[in-house]
DNA sequence: TCCTATTTGTAGTGATCGATACAGAAAGAG
DNA sequence: CTCTTTCTGTATCGATCACTACAAATAGGA
């Protein structure tokens, strides 16, 4: 029994959730893929990231990934899937360089500021679309989407969990006072962050961007030395 | 000649871009309308607000406002014109009380203090959907939906540009010095505001929020000493 | 009363949505 | 070679999209 009676929209997914990940070294059986799978991901991640997940539609995909409907699916499994795969090649591919910024910081201060730096060049960087795909491909949207938006949101938490644990380093090798509140910085700068993809897309200059970093880096000693309440 | 070759969805927008006002004295000709007008546009607003533009469909937006398509497109046009109306009556109701905490504050710094611990609470309230409409509900979408955005962008533009004169009302009545950089005080102050739309949609709390405030407020006299470049 | 003007609910319009059925093509296994 | 497996392009699927044609309904003006 195949019947379904649903609605394909607000429906069930396919069952696939994810699809087999080839087996690198043996040249598989069937007829060979026609198309460069990362290369395809790729395409698909800069117009998730240009448009969004919703208002990205399937033909929105196949054109930029030069496949037809059939491949992709057999590839990705769904729209969805895609995307979180997409979403996967961003993490690892556009947040190395921030991350590493971060990590190599002499201190956690330093590590901040050439993080934030970099963000505000990144963001306006006309080789990609401006802002953080993470936090602008879908913030709001329609119910059925609430999963993709949930996945944005893990990501973006851990996103300032990865800044709260670098001030915290910054305790423990005694270039952040132990009374700062590990956590409110985290979420100052986040927040911050965040509200710089939203700068870029309307416009905002890397030398904007960069007056708002510094303005930020500023409040860091005072921040720093305040304390928890 | 009125064909439309072109599809619905990319092509031509209705010619009607407002509908006539009416005039509120005279009770009018036909059939009287029936239904409230404004609480329709309110509850549009409302679902506007939580989804987004692109991701509320006609059909939501009939079902809110307890009408029929017909009545919504003789009374606002079409969608995009029902936003744009929506998108005003936001600006109207939800952004008077902050305005006013910012203009009514002894100083440039006391009214930004009070606007901004405003929307700590205001950001996370269940009275509606969580964060800024202005920020949220188009920041991302298909091409065809760019004059949408660059509405938004317009809107934001125009608080930051508030913010900006505040300080600057602030320099002449004495209270902010003379060398301080307005505009990128202001665009500090707007980059965070609009972050915490994004921290609202992820579930911060009221109490996280006014943490990053008073961070953000702590800020404030090192930044307006520093001057200008 | 009849005419005109406007709103109403019903029932659609063509287009696009995400996702597939299907048959032919292209590979390895036997 | 044949059999099996997988991928390919074509041509859809039913559902939903924004929007509207149409006639009944309801008001004022004559």
């Amino acid at each position: 029994m195949t019947v379904r009676s649903v609605t394909k929209r607000e429906g069930t997914k396919p069952d696939k959730t994810k699809v087999v990940p080839k087996a690198a070294g043996k040249p598989a059986r069937g007829r060979p893929r026609g198309f460069d799978r990362n290369a395809a991901l790729q395409a698909a991640m800069q117009v998730f990231w240009l448009r969004g997940y919703e208002a990205t539609s399937l033909s929105d995909l196949t054109k930029a990934m030069g496949i037809n409907a059939p491949s992709l699916y057999a590839a990705f499994a769904c729209k969805e899937a895609l995307f979180e795969e997409a979403l996967e090649l961003y993490e690892a591919a556009e947040g190395a360089l921030p991350q590493r910024l971060l990590r190599e910081g002499r201190t956690a201060k330093e590590g901040f500021a050439a993080m934030l730096r970099f963000y505000a060049g990144y963001y306006v960087s006309t080789d990609h679309p401006p802002g953080c795909m993470v936090v602008l491909s879908a913030i709001v949207g329609a119910p059925e989407n609430k999963s993709v938006r949930a996945l944005m949101t893990r990501s973006r938490r851990a996103a300032m969990e990865a800044l709260e644990q670098r001030i915290r380093r910054g305790q423990t090798e005694g270039d952040v006072p132990a009374t700062a509140d590990a956590a409110v910085m985290a979420a100052f700068y986040t927040t911050l962050v965040q509200g710089m993809s939203i700068q870029a897309r309307d416009g905002a200059t890397k030398k904007q961007l960069l007056a708002i970093v510094e303005t930020a880096m500023k409040a860091w000693d005072g921040m720093a030395a305040a304390g928890k309440p």
